[in-house]
DNA sequence: AAGTATTTGACAACTGAGTTGTCAAATACA
DNA sequence: TGTATTTGACAACTCAGTTGTCAAATACTT
């Protein structure tokens, strides 16, 4: 990550450097988050679809996939594991025999409750040392890098 | 992205809201990315390796695992296809008979600063509406981020 | 110099988080 | 009514990696 002075020097702008950053960061953090979504027998797409569902949303697989940003066949095949595991319940849809809602069961519930004190624990430890003001710029400027991102594929 | 305001309130932090925009990030970045890429007929790992030999670095195979923190095996596989389309070529390697260096070949070359030009476009694109100090606070705050986890996991 | 430990390329099988594509049933809309 | 879209199930694929094994090359210890 030093920087470097050549003819190829307007490449190591700090612009340049955030987009490595978040490829680094994102396999950090998947890493970590694997240790302890293991613990707990879940992948990150499991832990994606519970959280679409918490604390007590009632949403079709399709819903969620439109949300996730995610193909339906995807959040089909998640959702059918947590099915099979009861970690997840069918609801009725009214507007649709085929395609029932899905909610939290308790179990659920409880696990992902779970799950976010353990990652609250660890963010509160990975965020310990930035100051308040930092984050803030951070997070906004992320975010708008996100949108400026969408709205061109859009 | 709404604030939520319930029993999980916490869980919204914006150190939280911080590692989901990395993920949409990496994933929107990567979408991206591999359009310009597919055009050059390389995938994100082959942009990798081009980059650890960019602009006339002399490395083996098992080096730039180590930098790029992957598998020896996986460096060894892209190394591969970029020596069947004579984008790297090898260099005797005093060092090791059975394991020579690898450079850029003129072609590697020209595709590579042919990408880093078309990166940048978007680069400047992408930033073109966020304060200097902004990019600048986000780089050092994503930077110490990193830095943590890696502290942490070694 | 010899013997052991490590590094290396080649090969293979696997994983995780997705993707595309197809089918038939259910629904929406003209 | 008929046609277009949405949906669950199933299958095959991709991409960026992983682990594991083998034999050859090198490095380290005595």
């Amino acid at each position: 990550m030093t920087i470097q002075l050549s003819c190829w020097a307007k490449m190591n702008t700090e612009a340049y450097q955030i987009t490595w950053l978040i490829r680094r960061l994102f396999r950090a953090m998947a890493e970590r988050a694997d240790r302890y979504l293991h613990d707990a027998g879940l992948s990150v797409a499991d832990r994606a679809v519970l959280e679409f569902l918490f604390p007590d949303r009632q949403l079709t697989v399709p819903d969620i996939a439109r949300r996730y940003q995610v193909t339906r066949q995807h959040v089909q095949a998640t959702a059918n594991r947590l099915l099979d595991r009861d970690l997840v319940q069918t609801v009725d849809n009214p507007r649709h025999k085929r395609s029932p809602l899905l909610r939290l069961s308790d179990r659920g519930d409880q696990l992902f409750r779970r799950i976010r004190r353990r990652e609250q624990q660890v963010l509160d430890e990975l965020f310990a040392d930035i100051e308040i003001a930092d984050i803030a710029i951070t997070r906004r400027t992320l975010q708008r890098l996100l949108d400026q991102l969408h709205e061109k594929t859009s």
